[in-house]
DNA sequence: CCAAAAGTGTTCTTACTACACCCATGG
DNA sequence: CCATGGGTGTAGTAAGAACACTTTTGG
């Protein structure tokens, strides 16, 4: 380790891609820029690192910031780091990228830091090679990949449901993210029959029309074995 | 994005898990580390980020003048951010880790850059919780986890392999990766039955004894579908 | 009683494990 | 011809896909 030499000053910053589901969509928290650069552009909620503060703790806290919303139970994991010279015109930044997963939350409050914050769709987000300012979009591709991947082997799916759930609102979830619809017999026998993907409540959903369904709630495991594979999963239709 | 209060200033610097399989056990290359902190103790090779270089770059470069033997065809991806405050008593340093996988190479070359570095089995190094500087237990754990995860899904496999192997000879990187014995029956099958993992070269390797194997190249896939999985794979003993 | 969603049963097919067995070479 | 490792065959088993069918509610 040459720890010898310069160490030319980085400015480092969280950003944070936050998934939810609405309305049958995959949607990412993205907040309207106010400032040069990129000013009016939109761009993943974050910011700088203070000078005590650990990454997570600087995530987490730049989420609750931007969101003005309880986030509680989220899922919070690193995704990746982002150092091109270029990435921010202003000074050499590297951004630690994380990856954070809520219920459907009530819209950001005005008034607050997160007036400007909002919800999109990811799809209209990614399509517009230009909708994200700096290097966002290829931040928010990333954090999709691999929220796709991981719900095949963990439970994070959980994490798009509130407390209590039912099986058809998680295959909800996963139609979703996958974009494909998934035979709901099938995905029932193996969520249940998962060891410690969900618990029963003992209660019923007071369901709009038929059978109402029995209400889970997120099990102890954090990994499945066997994963729900999303290449080999039946698809309906 | 709140770019507007201060940007308190930080160090950026590359630390690299580079594992290959030396003896029938997989082994990292560190470096003694020659003044303080942690002056005398192992470490990841790994340095400062430059001012206007990339990530990979100063890692491909960090792993260049610190190993001093041409690493060619190395897998190298990205593992994680470390950033606690007080991880380098020297400064605010946040640390990107890459994972990198070589085949045996020569021993690292006197009276260069690299003359403190040695290759060491990673159960020498995780075992005692002080062998490495720094947080670099943490890392090298994160990276064996990571290599060890990627075998199922992944070629990286070959990445251990010189440029022609056997079947047998990857096979013995999945035994030595996973720390279990694996049916050789029922791996050659999966590896010669997997699109796109190995092609065959149409020479047969040397043997020492036995019947000659067919020597391979690796293929142009970088995923596995099926996975090869280490739960369920039959192990042998 | 009908529609609709929850949940179960069942068949077909695929894929993996375990292990027997043959192949090809060196000593 | 024997030991050794390479490679193939194959029976038994586990798991998933597809889809029929039963259950339980609201209208």
């Amino acid at each position: 380790m040459t720890y010898t030499s310069q160490h030319p000053p980085f400015a480092v910053t969280v950003d944070i891609v936050l998934l939810t589901i609405r309305d049958d969509r995959l949607c990412a928290l993205v907040v309207r820029r106010g400032s040069p650069p990129y000013e009016g552009r939109l761009a993943l909620p974050g910011g700088f690192v203070e000078v005590d503060e650990n990454l997570e703790t600087a995530a987490t806290r730049e989420l609750a910031e931007e969101t003005a919303v309880q986030v509680k139970a989220v899922h919070l994991e690193q995704l990746a780091s982002y150092g091109e010279p270029d990435r921010d015109p202003r000074m050499r930044t590297v951004s630690v990228a994380w990856l954070a997963i809520a219920p459907d939350l009530p819209d950001p409050t005005a008034g607050t830091d997160a007036a400007e914050a909002q919800w999109v769709p990811v799809g209209n987000l990614l399509d517009d090679g230009d909708a994200l300012a700096f290097d966002h979009r290829q931040i928010l591709t990333h954090g999709v990949e691999r929220a796709q991947a991981k719900l095949e082997y963990s439970t994070v799916g959980t994490a798009f449901c509130g407390a209590e759930f039912t099986v058809a609102e998680l295959r909800h979830v996963y139609e979703v993210v996958w974009g494909r619809r998934l035979d709901p017999g099938n995905f029932h026998r193996k969520v249940t029959g998962a060891e410690g993907f969900v618990v029963e409540t003992g209660e019923r959903a007071g369901g709009r029309s038929g059978r109402p369904a029995q209400l889970y709630r997120r099990g102890p495991a954090d990994l499945l074995h066997p994963p729900l594979t999303r290449t080999s999963f039946h698809a309906v239709e």
